[in-house]
DNA sequence: TCATTGCGGATAACTTTTGTCCGTGATGAT
DNA sequence: ATCATCACGGACAAAAGTTATCCGCAATGA
């Protein structure tokens, strides 16, 4: 994890492309969220790779979720963009210096380690417990009903 | 959280202390760890400023815990080291572009960021209910105390 | 046929991390 | 008192990672 901003893009993208029936362009999810286009369809293309999102070429073409938007937790958007690599690496320093402990030794993971992954498995947990379809229902929820028309209109325009 | 290199380091460090009784020098932590004497001092100041280790100049001087090993959480050194940011920075897009959400609605947080943000505190919860007192249980439990010996020995010499 | 759109690579600007260096001041050993 | 040892802090430089742009290519539907 190394949280970079793109997350946010990619989340808010998700979220928006689940209440959509007809493809996306790049171009005009960017011009939403008002952050650079070329950059975002990098994102985008991630998300693509990751098997979340499903592009269409061509004119009329551009994104559309895979599947529906209660089953893509926010965690798989999160891998998707930012890697599956935890956030703190161990270099195993205990395996270095006058008083390293033999490689023989280090079966077990440094204890250091192992909270430290321990920490990050609560996070992804935490996570992957929400789903784009919860987070979509509580921004309809909680938003006038009129905004989100005006939105669909514009998305479709 | 960025989750910087020095992370690790200074989490030995801790632990390497919590079994000292006489200060140990900053340059004497990095030879143990075969790290970078002078950059291994930065991280040592950034405990020293959050008030985990005291600090003794002069000759015989270094570093030694303030408090008990078993009163020093993790997280404490995590975020003495990293700083106590959150790793998702929300840039608040929803209020950007020609479908922005008013100022006035924002109030509550953005969904989203509400999520990344629980799953920060579960990371933090996690990391807060460790010590560095048990950290040094543990590994003084699976190394042979042969080894542990040694170790102090060459810490004081 | 052709404009539109996504894909991928190359590239550059920018920021953060990582690491070094040196002068200063405090402390204890001699 | 003197001196070597050590922490402190700032300035600085190298390396890595990020954010962002551009271009040629391939695919698609109007
Ligand atoms: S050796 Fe990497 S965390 Fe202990
Ligand atoms: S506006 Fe920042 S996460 Fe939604």
């Amino acid at each position: 994890m190394k949280m970079t901003g793109g997350v946010e893009w990619g989340l808010h993208c998700c979220v928006v492309l689940s209440s959509a029936t007809e493809p996306v362009a790049a171009a005009k999810l960017a011009e939403l969220h008002d952050v650079s286009a070329t950059y975002l369809a990098k994102q985008l293309q991630l998300l693509s790779r990751a098997g979340l999102v499903r592009s269409a070429p061509g004119q009329s073409g551009g994104y559309l979720l895979t599947r529906p938007a209660t089953e893509i937790t926010v965690l798989d958007v999160v891998e998707a963009i930012d890697g599956p690599q935890p956030a703190f690496r161990c270099t195993e320093v205990r395996q270095r210096g006058p008083m390293a402990v033999p490689p023989d030794r280090c079966d077990t993971p440094c204890p250091i380690a192992a909270v430290m992954d321990t920490a990050d498995r609560a996070w992804r947990e935490s996570l992957r417990a929400v789903t784009i379809g919860a987070i979509a229902a509580t921004v309809a929820a909680t938003t006038p009903g009129e905004l989100l028309d005006r939105a669909r209109v514009w998305l479709s325009a």
